[in-house]
Order: structure tokens, then sequence, then C-alpha cells
RNA sequence: CAGGCUGAUCGGGUGAUCGCGGCUUUGCGCAAGCAAGGCUGAGGAAAGUCCGCACUCCACAGAGCAAGACGCCGGGGAAACUCCCGGGGCGGGGCAACCUGCCGGAUCGGGCCACAGAAACAUACCGCCAGCCUGGUUCUCCCUGCGGGAACCACUGGCAAGGGUGAAAUGGUGGUGUAAGAGACCACCGGUGUCCGCAGUAAUGCGGCAGCCAGGCAACCCCCGUCUGGAGCAAAGCCAAGCAGGAACGAAGCCCUUGUGGCUGGGAGGCUGCUCGCUUCCGCAAGUUCCGGGUAGGCUGCAUGAGCGGAUUGGCAACAAACCGCCUAGAGAGAUGAUCGCCUCCUGCUGAAUCGUCCUUUGGAUACCCCUGCAGGGACAGAAUGCGGCUUAUAGAUCAGCCUGAGCC
RNA sequence: CGGGGCGUGGCUCAGCCCGGCUAGAGCACACGGUUCGGGACCGUGAGGUCGGCGGUUCAAAUCCGCCCGCCCCGA
């Protein structure tokens, strides 16, 4: 994933932590934020209830590449945090994978397989 | 062969596809940048942040006190250390190889030592012995008296042998001795030592002598010796952007030659714990404190270094010297991941075959190694200014040396 | 990077400084009493590796060292 597709700011994680709308599944969190900006930015954390900082460090690695597959997929516009929980550790990558899928369905930011919008929260 | 001890090394390898950080080359473009290629990209502990440094900023007459750290001895190593090396001493553990120790001082002084016990550090509760100057009670004798004797209690004095306890009662055994006793004395043993001699640089050891009087805790205060400025890469420097100030504290006299003067006194800051002392500033301010406002960006610092590898020499070693070769992460919500193989190691299951063994012997059953296949597993753990140590975590593998026990030759 | 604090029955805390005594208190829990029954009340009782491992000491929750977990503060 490519750094300028990437939430880096301090202070755009706060915004989108705060204002943002959330989307919960054991294995993470996804919350999305409308941006003025019409790319899309990704921002993926890990706080110290995951484990060490090798298991932190992991989580945020396989988080981002679930994110290569998806990301052309995404609509534009967008703020998007991903925060890992404890469970992601022992986790396969494939039910990784299906859950941020999923979670990004019931947000309704991806683009369908004809290009039209899916259904909008 | 079994068990153990010590030291050293390693910490899975390799390939494909899709991706990431850094550097760089080429092409295109005025430029921002885009595309393609190449090189490179976590550890032995990167960890805990417990020490020591480098580096940066602040401070830098000095003295005293306080506070903190360290603590067997004498060498060596290292930039330095409370670290490391090899040697020695003492205490503890182990049959041994070996491991381990915050290992200075208990006559400077203070404090504490629960329960039990007479008593917890120097005494005397019970007790033992003596005395009759003294008193009381009881018994007894005959000379019937303010008489003698005996026992007990009190009293006075001596003693510390014996006494249930306790972690600890400072000597033990045997003898001499005595009114009773006691290192009071003797022999042996054990312990102690501002003592003497010898050995040793020293810690200390051995012997003598003295004396047995005075236990433990300084990881309680303390004493002795040695050492110690403060902060930390969010240090620090540069650039850019941006804002708004306010309040409180602070406030003297004299002289004449009226000044950017002198004297005395005062206020504030610094010497980063305090005091003295020194030093700088101040004249209606200096400065300190509080409230409020702005910023949360970029670059440098930032990786050629007490660097890594190899063989040589010196050294028991830690390590050092010179030689050759190498350049080896620099992120900034923080770069190594995902998927699929192959090999390798371990564990379990499965199948086949051979030797051997057993049985109810044209047959059947079966252990280990090896081989086939399948499944699972491969630790602890992620650089953030750098380095030297310490501590802690760590599946498993390999090598070398040593010790104990058993068997065989 | 630097500094500080906490960990004790199920919960909230004492005790630690200056070592020893049955580790104590409140709530909660169990049983019994009281009541027609429940609550409250009374009585009795159970429940503790004092975060872990070492060390000093005759003796450690307490003193010392190293780890583990949690929380807070400053730049």
């Amino acid at each position: 994933m490519k750094r300028e597709f990437r939430l880096r700011r301090s202070t755009d994680f706060k915004r989108v932590r705060r204002s943002g709308k959330s989307y919960a599944h054991p294995l993470l969190v996804l919350i999305v934020l409308a941006s003025t900006d019409s790319g899309v930015r990704v921002g993926v954390a890990a706080g110290r209830s995951v484990g060490s900082a090798v298991e932190r460090n992991r989580a945020k690695r396989r988080l981002r590449a679930c994110m290569d597959g998806l990301l052309p997929r995404l609509t534009p516009g967008w703020d998007i945090i991903l925060l890992a929980r404890k469970p992601i550790v022992s986790a396969k990558f494939d039910s990784i994978q299906a859950a941020v899928s999923e979670l990004f369905n019931r947000a309704g930011l991806l683009i369908t397989q004809d290009g039209v919008h899916g259904t909008s929260q």
C-alpha cells in the first residue's frame, strides 16, 4: 500500500476517530469519515491491547495487505481507519480478508461489479 | 553407555507471484513528477532501561554541610564503569568437575532482639554456702534464766556449678580445689585477639602467647574509605508559518563637583539540595510568578564507527598491534507481509521390507534403526542518536574440554 | 527519554516507615436464630501462594535485588 494513500497525521486520526462512523467485527473495527479530499486515505492502528510490539506490527501489516486488493474498488472521498483487535493475532489471513470485505460492504463503500455504488447507509 | 559441569557457535535454508522503506542509474518532462532497472533493508538479546560513556545545551572562584552510589586482596584489560580476564583469601552448596556470595567496621554512639524464659547483655528469680552484730516463729535441754542448742523465715555477705525456655544464655570433657563454688588452676579440644614471630605486595594463613571479659542485626540509623555539577536527541541548531496581550509581586537615604557620579543599604538572577562566599543585572525598572494567545510543519543532528570479517604476531586470558578485505537499516501512525511449493529438524500415526524372537510351524504375530505416505510443530522476540556492559526471555541444533558411576578389553 | 505510585479473602482498603503477636476492618457469601414470609437485626463460620523468584536474618506481607502486571506525571 503506497504511502500517499495512507492516513498519517495525528490530527487526522483524532478527527476520524471522534467524528467518524464505526463498524465493529470481532477481529477489527472500521471507522470512516467523509473527507474534502477526492482520494481515499487509510490508516491502520493497533493498540496495546493487541499484544507485544511484534504482534502489533504484524497485525498492521496484515491489515495493509488486505487493503491492497480492495483499494481500487473503494468509493473515493473517504478517510478510513482500521483498528486491530486482540483475536487478529491468531486468525488466518483468509478470515481477516473476509472480515474487512464484510465491513466495507456494510459501510457501503464498495463499488460493485457493474460500477454502481453499493447501498448507502 | 548413563548422568552431570563448563565454554563457544548457530538461531531454519531456498524458490515463484503480488506488495513496502531507503539509495542509485537510465529514459521522458521547463518543472512537480512518472516509468523501467539495479543494490540494499532488524537482534542475540533490537527487550528491561539497571550502570558507564560519546554527543549537545546550561553552569563553571572557592569552602563547608547535606544527599546519593560503591566496598575481600593485589595485578592486568578497557574510552569509562559498580564491567571483563586470569591469580589468591574467606564463607556457603555439590561425591566431583564446578557453582555461588551487597565479602569494610559490632570497644564512637543510638536502636531492636517477638513468644518462651529468672535473665536477651549484663544481671541474680529459684537455688547453693557462710555468718549470728539483729529480729521473729516452732521444737528441745535443764542450771527455769531477758539461759543454751537445732530447724525455718527474714537480714547481711559470698557464688554463678544446677534450673523447664529459646535461634541465641560464650565455652566442652576430665581432674585439682573450696564453706559452697567458679578458667580460680591444670591437661586436651573448640572459639577469640588494636599482642608477638614467621610466610606473603596484600587479603590472609601457620605457630606462640595471653585471656576466656564484653552474643546477633549495619540488605536499621551510624562510622571508615573512595567517588559524584545539572539535564537529556522531544538534547541542540536552522528555516517556514502563526499570535494579543494582561495581572500580581517588586520599589531608598546621604554627599556635592548635579552626573551614564560616589557612599551606605536594598531588590532580582546564577553557582540546579542548603549555607557562607563570589558574580551579573537594576533605578521606576531589572526580573520572577500566574492567567491568556499562537504553533504541533520541514531540514540538520542521523550513521565511517571505541565499526565488521579474515588470517598473523604478543599475551594463560580479557585484549592489543600492524596487514588485507568490506560499507552493513535509517523509519516517522513508524518500512520485511500475504499465498503457494521444495529441502531440512522434531513429534505422532500409517504402510512395506529385512534380520532376529515367539507360537498351535507349507502359516501367523512382532520392538528399534532405515525407507514410503499423511498430519502437526520450529522458540524468545522488531532498530528509533550511537556505543560498551549488566539483567531478563529463549524451541532446538552443533562442537570442544572436564567430572562421577557402571560394564568390557 | 526521565520521574513517581500501586499489587493483601469475591470487592474496597488497613498493617509495611521502625521485621516477630491468630494478617485486621467494612461490604459480599454460607449456616442458625428472629418473622406468617422476606428485608433489616443478632450469633456462628468458611474463604488469603500478602503479584512471582531469589537473598539478608533465628524469623520477611514488612528489609534488599531481579522480574511480571496495572496506573499516573513531566519534557
